[in-house]
RNA sequence: GCCGAAAUAGCUCAGAUGGUAGAGCGGCUGAUUCGUAAUCAGUAGGUCGGAGGUUCGAUUCCUCUUUUCGGCACCA
């Protein structure tokens, strides 16, 4: 047998943070077999950051505990970016507090100390924790389903319980970290328990990668969809209609640019559309189930007492429209599609902008069809949503794949058969999935599209879910092939989600320059004096005549100015009106970068028509 | 909903240990007609988020409340 130590010495390794024995990372400490197979984890390893952040985390315990010694230690793991550690402390944290911690740390890290892993039996581990008055770890162990556990010691400064692994001194760790935030947060996830101050760190083993984080953030900063949205002049929120957004021309040409597009694809792809009503008795939504789940999230309206709900979803009213008449197998699959406004009394503290709202627009539609044909229907559904997203400018998207959940409705065998046909449709259009295990709906397995945008964050936009609940509650059948009746199933889907959240994720992965067939204005036409007025609205009447949205700018300003304050609300391209182009009858097209070109009246309209065509 | 922070002119922000506020941009008026990211001058604009309380006096201190921000929880 022999030590991590002995290992990487004989192999005149250095710098190791860890070991991959036989498959399982472990410290340096460990102690194996010679013919043990291993794996010397370095600053390149994949888990290498990792480690080391977790044990950043350990030493801004070990910092805090110190400085603030009535403080109870919780949690403390690696995030993206860097760990956290929750903590219960009678001193309410403030960013003033960091620069202390993040000091304190430093000298930790200096200190060097030999960070040594021990193995203690359940009984002693809670016995230690109970003394040193930490509740938090007790019921960890507690709850631990195992006879002994391990300890990490930071020499006689500091222990916490963890699994590890860990550097094998504090020495270590990268000092290149930053405490960023704290922000309350539940003990063990659970609303109902006491809530503890998670403070935040990211953590990097250059100071270059450290600075490249926080230029992240800052670019992420400059995207986001509330102040472009303001930049732009497309939308406000205000305290009186807490939730629901007020869009403005610009915006709300944005808006329904949008929802014509999606409309334009849907409608090619077999859908109707329909409109069904904002309120509806309640009696319909206790037939669907919703009243008894979602109540405390619907707004009720009462009347000459009648009680209604504002829809929250349009699904139990497609139904309706679907149960009119009687329909027939042939009738099938029935794509029914609406831009239905629903409202839904979110937590107030779980708004945001426009992408968290209690007033929102989705991209909904329910096909009704056989179980024969979810699988055309999925994969049909797929394809429509791969075409949309790759229009939108968005390269790349992930699908998840959530499979039956613990409480559901429906037989194993429909499930089964479900489950299935869902993800070999998506196999055969050559889609790659990843599995959610058991968050499927209570009333069928589903699909979910994540989106990728150009700072490379994810967002859960498409959705695509089986239900073979909802048409039997409700009521609605068809005659199949045998002459008998026949619940549909209906799959509940949307490739955009919310149009309101939509809008939120587009500006910021285009950082408000749109692509020009959805940009609100297209070009505004500035001219450089008064004198060239009349051929400014002559181009200006042209574009509008060609459907382009063009603006004019016929002030009395200098040109730069007129450049400067179209470019600040993200207007892309402007014509330039001066001497030169009206005596050469020409035009001048000038991008946000600078660049311009010069072009003829004419070929300026025809280039414009084109540059703004909707895909 | 929970923890914490914040709210001052249309916007971005400054400010006073309690004596009713200030800048830049924007608006308006006038002058300027000037070729690529801010022309000059003048002027108006604020119950300092809302409601109570303490005080001779509150935008400032206290309580409550609304909204926003950062997280957590929630998200049919």
């Amino acid at each position: 047998m022999i030590s991590g130590f002995d290992y990487i010495k004989s192999n005149g390794l250095k710098k190791v943070f860890a070991l991959i024995v036989d498959g399982v990372p472990t410290d340096l400490s460990a102690i194996f077999s010679e013919t043990a197979k291993v794996e010397a984890i370095t600053k390149e390893h994949p888990l290498a950051l990792e480690i080391m952040r977790h044990t950043t985390a350990h030493i801004m315990a070990q910092a805090i505990k110190e400085l603030y010694p009535s403080a109870k230690i919780a949690i403390g793991p690696v995030i993206e970016n860097g760990f956290y550690y929750d903590i219960s402390c009678e001193h309410h944290f403030t960013p003033e507090d960091f620069p202390g911690i993040e000091k304190r740390m430093r000298e930790i890290i200096k200190a060097d100390y030999k960070i040594t892993r021990e193995i203690v039996s359940k009984e002693d581990a809670i016995k230690f924790f109970s003394s040193k008055n930490e509740p938090f770890k007790v019921e960890l162990i507690q709850d631990l389903d195992v006879g002994e556990v391990s300890f990490y010691h930071h020499e006689d400064k500091f222990t916490d319980l963890c699994r590890g692994p860990h550097l094998p001194k504090t020495g270590m760790a990268s000092v290149h970290f930053d405490i960023m935030k704290v922000a309350g947060a539940y003990w063990r996830g659970d609303s109902n328990r006491e809530m503890l101050q998670r403070l935040y760190a990211t953590s990097w083993f250059t100071k270059e990668e450290l600075e490249n984080y926080i230029n992240l953030l800052e670019e992420a900063e400059k995207r986001d969809h509330r102040k472009i949205g303001k930049e732009m002049g497309l939308f406000h929120l205000q305290e009186e209609a807490a939730g629901s957004i007020f869009w403005h021309p610009r915006g709300w040409t944005l808006y329904r640019t949008l929802r014509n597009y999606v409309r334009k694809r849907i409608n090619e792809d077999g859908y109707v559309e329909v409109c069904t009503p904002q309120m509806v008795d309640r009696v319909l939504w206790e037939q669907s189930g919703h009243w008894e789940k979602f109540r405390q999230n619907m707004f009720i309206s009462e009347s000459e007492g009648k009680m209604h709900a504002i829809k929250p979803m349009n699904c139990p009213c497609h139904i309706q429209i679907f149960k009119q008449g009687t329909k027939s197998y042939r009738d099938l699959p029935l794509r029914m599609a609406e831009f239905g406004c629903c409202h839904r009394n979110e937590p107030s503290g779980s708004l945001y902008g426009t992408m968290r709202v209690r007033s929102f627009v989705q991209d909904d539609a329910h096909i009704f069809c056989t179980p024969e044909q979810i699988n055309s229907e999925t994969k049909r559904f797929c394809k429509l949503l791969s075409r949309i997203y790759k229009e939108l400018g968005f390269e790349s998207f992930s699908v998840k794949f959530s499979d039956r959940p613990e409480k559901r409705v429906g037989s194993e065998a429909i499930w089964d058969l479900a489950e299935d046909l869902l993800q070999k449709a998506v196999r055969e259009v050559g889609l790659e999935y990843t599995i959610n295990k058991g968050e499927g709906a209570f009333y069928g397995p589903k699909l979910e599209f994540v989106l990728k945008d150009k700072l490379n964050r994810d967002w859960q936009c498409g959705t695509f879910q089986v239900d073979f609940n909802l048409p039997e509650r409700l009521g609605a059948w068809y005659t199949g092939e045998d002459g008998e009746k026949h619940h549909p199933i209906m799959l509940h889907r949307a490739v955009l989600g919310s149009l309101e959240r939509f809008i939120g994720i587009l500006l910021e992965h285009y950082a408000g320059k749109l692509p020009m067939w959805l940009a609100p204005v297209q070009i505004v036409v500035a001219t450089i004096t008064n004198d060239y007025d009349a051929y400014a609205q002559k181009f200006f009447d042209a574009l509008v005549t060609a459907g382009i949205r063009a603006e004019l700018d016929l002030r009395a300003e200098k040109i730069s100015y007129k450049i400067r304050n179209h470019s600040l609300a993200k207007i892309q391209l402007m014509a330039i009106i001066g001497e030169n182009e009206s005596t050469n009858d020409t035009i001048t097209l000038r991008k946000m970068d600078g660049s311009q070109q010069s072009l003829s009246f004419s070929a300026a309209v025809d280039f414009l028509k084109e540059i703004c065509k909707e895909p």
